[in-house]
DNA sequence: AACAATTAGATTGTGCGCAATTGATATTTG
DNA sequence: CAAATATCAATTGCGCACAATCTAATTGTT
C-alpha cells in the first residue's frame, strides 16, 4: 500500500489538533509569565484566584471542578497561596472533611492589580474579540466532548 | 462606574480563551493516557517519538524547536526513552556540542503499534475531520502570533 | 594564535498535574 | 443504633516545564 501524503498523514505532528492545543497552551503560559510575575502568581495560581474573585469561601472540591484539577494539584498550590497571605484555609465546621478557601484582604486587593492582565493577553493574541470568542466557544465544546468520553 | 455584565467581564474564568485552551489540553491528555499507557509512553514522550518517526538521527535542538521545548525538559525525557530502549543518544563527531537522537529497532517498531492512536482521538473528539482541521489551523495561527510576541 | 562571543546540552530548583493510597468523616443500610 | 459503604482532603511518587546556571565546544575577530 502506498504511503499517505504527508498533508493527510494522521501520524504527522503538524496534522494533530492536540499538539496545536498543547503548544498553544504553552505559548499562552509564556505570554502570561511576565504579567503574572508582577503579581507574584503562577498561571494555575492565577486561575484559582479568578475562581475565588468570582466566589469566595468555597471548598477545595468546587475549585477543582471549575478548573478540572484534583486535590493532589490544588492542596500544595493553595498552601503556597496561603503562605503568600492571599487565601486562608479553614476546616468547615459543618463538614469537617472539607477545607474552605477564603480570600484575605490582600487576596481581594490583588483583583484590582490583575485587572489589566486580560487586555494584555488580548493584545498579544493580535486578534479581534469576536474571533477569539468564537474560537473559545469551539474549543470549550471540544473540551466538553472529550471530558464526556473520559467519564465513559 | 457600573460593574460589567458577567458575560462580557474579561476577568471571568469562562470568558478566557486561554483557560479554554489550557483545560482542553488537559482533557486531551486524559484521553491519550490509556492509549499511550499501552505503548509505555507519556504524551510528551509520544510527541518526541512522532518527531523521530518523521526524521531520525537529529540533534536535541531540532526536537526542541519542533515541540517548543528546551533542554531542561528534553534531556531527562530522552534519557528515559533511552532507558526504555526506544532511542540512542550519541555525540555528533562533526560538532561535539550536539547530541544526536536515533531510533532503535524497537523505537521504529513502535510506530506501527501507535498507528491507531490518532483515529481513537478523532473518535473521542466526536467531530468531523474538516472541522478539526479548521480549528487546528486557527489554533496554530494563534499560537504563532503569541510566540511572535514572546520574541519581542 | 589568542581571546571573546555564541551555541549545545546538562544540571538544579520550583511548581504543576495526576494516579494511587491513606485516614477521617459522613451517609446509607441492615 | 451499628456496621458497611461512600466521600473528601491530604499525602506520596513520578514526570513534565521552565528559569537560571554551568561546562564544553565552536565560531568570529583581530
Amino acid at each position: 500500500m502506498a504511503r499517505k501524503l504527508s498533508t493527510l498523514d494522521p501520524q504527522r505532528l503538524d496534522n494533530q489538533i492536540c499538539f496545536a492545543v498543547y503548544s498553544a497552551a504553552h505559548a499562552f503560559n509564556r505570554v502570561y509569565k511576565p504579567l503574572l510575575d508582577r503579581l507574584g502568581l503562577t498561571y494555575p495560581q492565577y486561575l484559582v484566584m479568578l475562581v475565588l474573585w468570582e466566589r469566595d469561601d468555597v471548598p477545595v472540591k468546587d475549585i477543582g471542578e471549575k478548573l478540572f484539577l484534583d486535590s493532589g494539584t490544588l492542596t500544595p498550590l493553595l498552601k503556597r497561596l496561603e503562605a503568600a497571605h492571599l487565601v486562608r484555609r479553614t476546616r468547615s465546621s459543618e463538614d469537617e472533611r472539607q477545607v474552605l478557601i477564603a480570600l484575605t484582604p490582600q487576596g481581594h486587593a490583588l483583583k484590582e492589580k490583575a485587572r489589566s492582565v486580560p487586555q494584555s493577553i488580548l493584545a498579544a493574541s493580535d486578534c479581534s474579540v469576536s474571533e477569539l470568542v468564537a474560537m473559545k466557544d469551539e474549543i470549550v465544546a471540544l473540551r466538553d466532548r472529550l471530558n464526556a468520553v473520559i467519564g465513559e
